[in-house]
Formats: structure tokens, sequence, C-alpha cells
DNA sequence: GTAGGGTTAG
């Protein structure tokens, strides 16, 4: 079958200490009970369990049931527990299910498959389509796009078109709108724009009708295109309303979140003003503002430094009854930070944080970089590393965003010791490196002088295959020139120095 | 009972 062929290669690079594969494979069929005998539970318990002890309480409960609640029950659950982002959690969850032999469907697989891709082990995700197959349970679209969206997430572009376009051409599945939703996000994101409007075309040809996400995603991506200059803002709101004009005719009405995008990309702009009358279009078109208008306005406010105005919005919504949510409280607190870091405002973002008390919005591992990021900026290295301190002790992962900015704040404080040490740290907490902290590192060895550093990170960045963002460039250019750093380097940070930094922007020629 | 659009590091 064609489908092995995928199969081959990843499945030989499965590694065993993520889902224990002999384990899996030997696992005979279901034995669980068609009739569900537990049902003191609502139905919707499974689905809305607050925290993780509470999903791993009711999920002991449920393995000691006999018979065995039914897979939906256990999937729900499982579902619970990945929407909290604990994925390990539902791997290992999923291992406990195999092992009460629930008979597992496309439902639990394609979450587990989710939790491996957001891991960054999409290879693993892969691997586990030979479990699927030898559970008999054909790959369906869902399963796809979860491993699409996994390539995606890695930023593997090349391979995820690889795969998308083999999935077509053998007829393994036929993509529908979230499949070239994801494939269209990811031609974004290495800003293969024109591609992203060619697959467009294609899935109209192909008889799938694009929906507002997709034309959402389409607006967005014309609207916040770096790469497109100043010269090119006219004929980007030009093809901005040509999609809106084609939606119509498409006969899919712009809705709310059509409206949040369009405001999203005046903010990201610095048009608030222009934000603000899309806003008052969409109050007299009598569309009701959900939390999402008010975040892309929150964070136009913010970017603009109008954090009285941000203040304020974010209280309205409060009096609106409209809940906060973890990407407000971000964005809020961002914002104060953002303004001229003084004291006050520093203040005033903590105490925003500790505002929110014991929730899960303050359990955010986004939030905290924000925090540490902002605290080290104000010069508060101190407060970033409790901050730190305080996250590791939540139970909650440093991710390698939280390293970087610790880094960062270490370097400015002439710190480098202490830097390199929690670089090093890195990779035995299962957070590697990535290219944004070697950056990070090298402008801290830069600006201390450490030259011998520097040369031996140049090579690991060059055996990596990472490269040199603009500032640190110019940074080792200029060490050169002063005749701090050999000459002799040149060609190493010529091998680190990316095409997009030579060229301009790139277009894939496909 | 499943998936895709709003927040963070150089």
């Amino acid at each position: 079958m064609a489908i092995e062929m995928i199969l081959s290669k990843s499945a030989l690079k499965f590694r065993a200490n993520l889902l224990t594969t002999n384990y899996l494979l030997k696992t005979p069929f279901s034995s669980s009970s068609n009739v569900d005998h537990f049902e003191q539970h609502p139905q919707s318990i499974y689905q809305k369990v607050a925290n993780l002890d509470d999903a791993l309480n009711l999920f002991d409960q449920m393995s000691q049931r006999r018979p065995l609640p039914s897979v939906v029950k256990f999937t729900q659950l499982l579902q619970s527990i990945t929407k909290m982002k604990h994925f390990s959690h539902s791997l290992y969850m999923f291992n406990q299910m195999c092992a009460l032999r629930v008979r597992v469907n496309h439902y639990t697989m394609s979450i587990i498959i989710k939790c491996c891709c957001q891991l960054y082990h999409t290879n693993d995700a892969f691997a586990v389509l030979g479990f699927c197959f030898r559970r008999c349970i054909v790959p369906n679209v869902f399963i796809f796009s979860a491993l699409l969206d996994g390539l995606v997430h890695e930023d593997r572009i090349l391979k995820s078109e690889i795969f998308f376009k083999k999935l077509i051409k053998q007829k393994l599945c036929e993509p529908n709108v979230v499949m070239y939703s994801t494939m269209i996000k990811g031609l974004c994101k290495i800003g293969n724009n024109v591609i992203a409007i060619q697959l467009l075309r294609l899935m109209v040809e192909r008889g799938c009708k694009p929906d507002v996400v997709v034309y959402s995603n389409i607006i967005d991506i014309l609207c916040k295109d770096k790469m497109i200059d100043d010269a090119f803002k006219l004929f980007k709101e030009m093809e901005a309303s040509k999609m809106l004009q084609e939606m119509l005719d498409v006969g899919i009405s712009p809705n709310v979140q059509t409206f949040n995008i369009l405001v999203d990309a005046f903010c990201k702009e610095g048009k608030v003003d222009e934000a603000e009358d899309v806003i008052n279009i969409m109050i007299e078109k009598r569309l009701v503002l959900d939390v999402v208008s008010y975040s892309s306005l929150l964070n136009g406010y913010c970017k603009s430094l109008k954090i009285d105005e941000a203040m304020d919005l974010f209280n309205e919504m409060t009096r609106k009854g409209l809940k906060h949510d973890v990407v407000t409280y971000s964005t809020m607190i961002q914002g104060l930070f953002q303004g001229l870091c003084n004291n006050h405002q520093l203040e005033e973002a903590l105490s925003l944080f500790h505002l929110v008390g014991d929730s899960k919005l303050n359990s955010d591992v986004v939030v905290y970089n924000i925090l540490i990021d902002g605290a080290s900026k104000c010069g508060k290295l101190d407060i970033a590393k409790t901050l730190f301190e305080n996250l590791t002790n939540k139970g909650l992962r440093p991710n390698v965003r939280t390293y970087s900015v610790m880094i960062s704040g270490l370097c400015r404080k002439g710190l480098v010791g202490d830097a390199k040490e929690l670089f090093l740290k890195m990779e035995d907490s299962g957070c590697p490196q990535n290219s944004v902290t070697y950056n990070v590192l090298l402008q801290g060895f830069l600006k201390n002088k450490l030259y011998d550093d520097v040369e031996m990170l140049l090579h690991e960045m060059d055996g990596r295959c990472y490269s040199l963002d603009a500032t640190t460039l110019s940074m080792l250019l200029d060490q050169i020139a002063a005749r701090s750093l050999d000459n002799t380097l040149l060609e190493l940070i010529g091998k680190l120095v990316p095409k997009e930094l030579m060229d301009g922007p790139i277009f894939s020629p496909k």
C-alpha cells in the first residue's frame, strides 16, 4: 500500500522513550465493554475538568470501574487534558488506556498525534500511523490534518508541502477546508504568500469552498506581510477588499472574525484610528464584538503605546461582561511593559498579574515570558529571576523563549557566566536551544568581549545550520573592523548569513 | 465526543 511508503522511513525513527512502541504494538484488540455502566457523572464532566489533578483523579476512578467506561468518555477526558496543554500527561494516559484495553479509535488517535506534534515529536507522530494500521484504524482527514499541522508547527514547511501533495496525488485523503487552511498557514509562515494564494485558487478548483477562516488568514497575511514595502500598502488594501468582495460573491458574509482581522491589520500598522472606524462599522452592523475583536484593538493600543486607552478598553471589556483570557491578559501586561519601562508600570504589570489570582491565567508560560522579559528590560533582574523560579515551582516548564529572555537578561547585567550555565542546562531540561538562543548568547559574549567563546559558538551554530540575525551580524562585523576578532572568521560568518539578509525576499519558483 | 484564525524571545 502506498501509505506504507509514508510510514516506512519515519517508523524507523520512532523513539521508544516517548511511547513504548513494543508495548503499544503488543496490546491486543480491545475487550472494552460496549455497555457503559459509568453513568453517575453527567456527560459533560469529561470535557469540562477544571485542572490536571481533577482530570487524573477522574481517570483513576474511571480505570477502576468494571465494566470500563466507553472509549468516548476516555477520549473526551484525554481531549480535555490536551486542551490544557498537558501533552505528556495525555500520552501517559493513552498508554494507560491501551493497558486497560480500551478500544481506541480515530478520535483518540488524532489527539495522540496532536500531542506528539505539540511536543515537537512529529516524526514520532508519523510512526503512530503504524500503530493505527495495526488496529485497523485507517487514517482519516482529522489524523492527516494533525500530522500536517505538526510539520507546520515544527517549521518543516517543505516537508509539509510534500506530505500534502502526496496525500492528494496518491488519493490517500481529499483535503478539506481545515487542511487547506493549515497548509496555507504553513506557506505564509515562510513568506510564500504567492503560493498560499495559489492554493486558495486550487482549493476552489477542487471543489472545496474556502470559509471565513481561510479568507481571514489570507487577508491577514496580505495585510501584515512585512516583505512588501510601503509602496505596496495600497495594493494590499485593495487586495483585501477584493477578498471581501469574493467572500460576498461566494455567499460568505464577513462575520465578526473577518472584521477582527481588519482591526488587527490596522492596529499592527499602527493605524488605530482606522481600526476604531472598523469597530464602529461593526457596531453599526449590530455585530456583537467578541473577545477577539477587543483583543486586536487592545493590541493596537499597546503597540502604539497608548497604554491609557488600552487600560480603559481592558476595563470596558470587564464592564461589558466579556471574560478576559490568557491572550487579553498577556496583551495588557505586555502593553504595560512596553511603555517607558518605568517602575510605576512594572508595578502595575505585576499587580495585574497578581490580581489574576490562582487561576490558570497566571499559570501560562507565555504570561511568564512577557513578565520575565519586561522585568529584566526594566533592569529588575532580581524580579525576573524570582519569576523564573516561581514558574518552575508551579510545575510549569520554561520553554525556549523563557530561557532566551532569561539568558538575554543575564547578559544585559554582565552575568555571562550564569547565562552560559543556563544555556547549557537547556538541553538537559529537555528544551534544546534554537537559533534565537544562540544569537542572544552570542550578543552577550560580544558585549562582554569574550571572543574565544564567540568563536566557539559560531562553530556550533555552523554545525547546527543556524543563522545569524541582523543585529548579531553587524556586531560581529564591527568587532572584525576593530580587529578584536580575527578576519579569518569571515568565511565562517559568511556561511551563517541567511539568504534573506543577502538577497532580500525570496519567492519560491515552484 | 475530534482539527485551522487573536498574546511572548534575537
